[in-house]
RNA sequence: GGGGACGUGGCGGAAUCGGUAGACGCAGCGGACUUAAAAUCCGUUGGCCGCGAGGCCGUGAGGGUUCGAGUCCCUCCGUCCCCACCA
């Protein structure tokens, strides 16, 4: 009998594995297909415990599929591209491909050590060209197809990086690395039109039922479709004549046509037309643009910011009574790129209407009434009405409620032909430019006379140059002294190339279609595509809730659409999982203190924690996400050489159900080592030592534990199943058959059998170690998934508590399935029960089979 | 400001259909083994009262529905997440 040792036996195992080339999916198969995949890594440079948990995840469900009959695709990637690899190169003159490859290298061999089933012959990393020339050529064909095109738009900029930033770059209106303002500026960049499939993206979501509700709802926020009204509010031409620029009318939209008539002014963007053209004639609306311009786009920014707004003297014509004249104001809050870049103002039924409106003095007039008032007395103070109610003050809507009011307001102004009903979308088209050097280049050429025109099909990839300079901020690909020279595609001419280069998301929204052929010659391969997609399971980091999985969702439409694959949504199946968090020690100076340095004290329920050396007193922190900034990352390697990787794998999967954060603790990762080594124990013993068992109890707690683990895996509840292992074993060691006794040993070993493929997808490495000893020939990991006997699972008496009045007051025993009769029958037949009912009348008796008995007493 | 989730012992959590609240793990306490320690094993551990049998209380707070509520409904408190001047 030896102690189960993990530093010899999980390489070993790994090995085998690897020679048998046992996790490589067939490319087609009379097994069902099951493809599983967590989101892929950014190769930062070292694994962390928070990876460890994703993809230990994914592989219990590759594992289980597996056993469970399925040919499984779990492959493995690299999100390669990116600024962390920029900084390295800037801060350490290293060149961002090498960094990449070194870390690419380190992670591998970590996640190898996980012990995970990965079919590494389909691995690739988005900066291969072989992958970013065929992600180049998909791009070509949606541009062909109107799909992807160049405007001026309003960007994110980082002066001191000078770069665009994504919104989720700028963090309270800084730049995430340089912490410079970020300016609003004008730019041409590349989009793709996400919007065109805005219906299509939503409705979608309605199918997506293995999805959780919550990324659903954040998508559909996202998109946010709301429908509406558009119209014209015509210019006065009042006393001198218009400035020039200025055109005819200003198109607002708004979803509350029926508050027309509450109109009390129309605002306009600081950064619409009406207001460039009014500012390049006019001191004060210049001034006042450009300090509404200067001022951050973030949300700490605006809520704290003030509505300012500067009247521009011009006056509008109200839509149905051009008798009636609104002032034009540019209002600070009005925004250029959501529905038409202005909006008519009604104070009494919109708060932040009314707060403008009380500022400068404009009018708040009434036009809604809610349920109860008097359209006499009824006045809004300080509060708008955006509840319900009756329209009054209003002309032809008097009387309506505020939907038909809506209706008959949109059916009149599409009559006179100034608007249109409209539905209009939060999201907006998806600019994908970035001015950075080490990311996937726009397949695009400049030409002087032609204009842009795509590199031809046979020219690409377009690469990457060598040699970049990453020493200076900005964009390294574009100041490279060559590259960007090149003729035109078209004519032969003089041109240059595109030296913006996709934003990193462009990359990772198709690569799931890549894994099912990831060397083919076209991006995608249709047939092996057509195979394997969609993702049966997908994983990962609810971070991603809305802009990774909704850009997926958006290509993977549009290369349908082109063709390219024949699924609409690239992922049934999605599960959120959380992270991995530790405790954090600080010095009373304030430094972070690494866990491996810290030593714990404990008094009772009382902990303290002191510097292993010093001894010094150390402040015990909350739990927080593992990060280098606050010491308290810990990777599986340093659990590795004194637990074994099992362990680690068995804690972060059993410590919370998988939606939630883990809290990381040694000790917790000893109970797991534990576990295992008394499960392996069971597998060791000496066939001396034995217990008397019944047989019957043993059989019927495997197959219960079969069933129970079962439905746990297959329902995410992975901690829940875990709990199962332990209960198991605890029976097993007290289920000791003795040496010659048959039916014993043959009821034993069905335990044992099942637990070592029980145990499998959680903790690989001993399950097979398990499983070897057991003399089974094959791998574990080959091996069938345990069925169980549904009667076994069953019991044949059950303990029936008995409640007076809803409380418990003693229990009884019955056979299962028996009839409520017999039930009532011996429950006021118990002699316990008999006497807590004393001198009370039983009105009503409640039998819920095979559950509980309530006496109801009158 | 809008939307959503959650709140159970000292801690992580279980109870998936409205039916024995606290499975399993961690920490704690007591014991066995040991010269001793570690490791391992056994027992115990929601609170209060009681020598005991047992009783009472208990799932953030308050109400409601129900024979029965951690679970459903309403109000409130707290924590967390997402979006945010979206017209």
């Amino acid at each position: 009998m030896a102690r189960y040792n993990p530093k010899e036996v999980e390489p070993r195992w790994r090995g085998v594995w690897e020679a048998g080339e046992v996790f490589r999916a067939a490319p087609q198969s009379d097994k069902p297909k099951y493809y599983v995949l967590e989101m892929f890594p950014y190769p930062s440079g070292r694994l962390h415990v928070g990876h460890a948990r994703n993809y230990a995840m994914g592989d219990v469900v590759a594992r289980f599929k597996r056993a469970r009959g399925f040919n499984v695709l779990h492959p493995m990637g690299w999100d390669a591209f990116g600024l962390p690899a920029e900084n390295a190169a800037a801060e350490r003159g290293v060149d961002p491909a090498e960094w990449t490859a070194d870390n690419i290298a380190t992670m591998r061999e970590e996640l190898k050590r996980l012990g995970l089933s990965i079919d590494w012959s389909r691995e690739f990393a988005t900066c291969d060209p072989a992958y970013y020339g065929q992600q180049q050529a998909w791009f070509l064909k949606l541009w062909a197809r109107g799909l992807a095109y160049r405007k001026e738009g309003l960007v994110n900029w980082d002066p001191v990086d000078m770069t665009v930033l994504a919104n989720e770059q700028v963090i309270d209106g800084r730049g995430w690395r340089s912490g410079a303002v970020v300016e609003r500026r004008k730019l041409t960049q590349w989009f793709l039109r996400i919007t065109d499939y805005a219906d299509a993206l939503l409705d979608g979501l309605a199918e997506l039922d293995r999805w959780p509700d919550k990324v659903r709802l954040m998508q559909e926020n996202w998109i946010g479709r709301s429908r509406g009204l558009r119209l014209t509010f015509a210019l006065a031409h009042q006393g001198p004549r218009l400035p020039p620029g200025v055109g005819e009318g200003v198109e607002v939209y708004t979803t509350r046509p029926d508050t027309l008539f509450g109109a009390s002014f129309v605002a306009i963007s600081p950064f619409h037309p009406i207001a460039e053209a009014l500012a390049a004639g006019d001191e004060d609306i210049a001034a006042f643009v450009a300090d509404c311009r200067k001022g951050g786009a973030s949300e700490v920014e605006v809520e704290a910011a003030e509505k300012l707004g500067l009247d521009t003297g011009l006056k509008v014509c109200h839509p149905f009574d051009s008798e009636q004249q609104l002032p034009l104001w540019i209002g600070n809050f009005v925004l250029m790129d959501y529905g038409a870049g202005a909006v008519f103002g009604c104070p009494a039924h919109d708060q932040r209407d009314l707060d403008f409106a009380r500022k400068y003095g404009l009018p708040v007039t009434p036009v809604v009434l809610p349920p109860g008032e008097d359209p006499a007395s009824f006045h809004v103070k300080q509060e708008a009405y955006v509840g319900p109610g009756r329209i009054f003050n209003s002309a032809f809507l008097n009387g309506l409620d505020v939907e038909a009011a809506k209706s008959a307001a949109i059916a009149r102004i599409e009559a006179e032909h100034t608007g249109q009903g409209a539905t209009v979308y939060r999201l907006r088209d998806w600019g994908v430019s970035r001015q950075r050097g080490w990311g996937c280049p726009i397949p695009v050429i400049h030409c002087h006379r032609c204009g842009p025109v795509g590199v031809p099909e046979a020219d690409l990839p377009v690469r990457l140059p060598e040699g970049m300079d990453f020493s200076r901020p900005g964009n390294a690909l574009a100041r490279h002294p060559t590259w960007k020279h090149a003729p035109c595609p078209s004519c032969g001419g003089e041109a240059e190339r595109e030296t913006d280069t996709f934003d990193t998301f462009v990359d990772s929204s198709w690569y799931f279609a890549r894994f099912a052929a990831p060397f083919a010659q076209a991006p995608i391969e249709k047939t092996a595509a057509d195979y394997w997609l969609p993702v049966d399971q997908y994983i990962g980091g609810v971070e991603h809730a809305v802009l990774h999985l909704l850009y997926s969702r958006f290509i993977t439409r549009a290369l349908r659409d082109e063709g390219m694959l024949s699924p609409a949504e690239p992922f049934t199946g999605l599960f959120t999982q959380g992270m991995v968090t530790h405790e954090t020690y600080r010095r009373q100076n304030g430094d972070w203190v690494d866990p491996t340095s810290v030593e714990i004290q404990s008094e009772g329920t009382t902990r303290r924690a002191l510097d292993r050396v010093t001894g010094e007193p150390l402040v015990i922190g909350d739990f927080e996400k593992m990060s280098k900034s606050k010491r308290n990352v810990v990777a599986p390697a340093d659990i590795a050489d004194t637990y074994g990787i099992d362990a680690a794998r068995l804690f972060v999967l059993s410590d919370s159900p998988p939606e939630r954060d883990v809290l990381w603790t040694n000790t917790g990762v000893e109970g797991s080592w534990r576990l295992i080594n008394r499960v392996w124990t069971e597998f060791d013993t000496d066939p001396g030592e034995f217990e008397p068992f019944d047989i019957d109890t043993l059989r019927r707690a495997t197959h219960r534990t079969i069933k129970a683990i079962t439905d746990a895996v297959e329902g995410f509840r992975f901690n829940s199943a875990i709990a199962r292992l332990y209960e198991f074993v605890a029976v097993l060691r007290s289920c000791r058959a003795p040496a010659g006794d048959a039916p014993r040993i043959e009821a034993r070993n069905e335990a044992l059998s099942a637990l070592a493929r029980l145990i499998s997808p959680f903790a690989p490495h001993l399950a097979e170690e398990c499983w070897r000893r057991l003399g089974e020939d094959g791998l574990v990991t080959l091996a069938a998934w345990p069925d169980y006997d549904l009667l076994l699972t069953r019991e044949d008496e059950v303990v029936l508590p008995v409640q007076i009045n809803g409380k418990r007051r003693g229990e009884i025993r019955a056979p299962a399935g028996a009839s409520d009769d017999l039930v009532r029958e011996r429950v006021l037949a118990d002699p316990d029960i008999r006497l807590r009912l004393e001198g009370l009348a039983v009105r009503k008796v409640i039998v819920v089979k095979d559950r509980i008995v309530n006496l109801v007493t009158g």
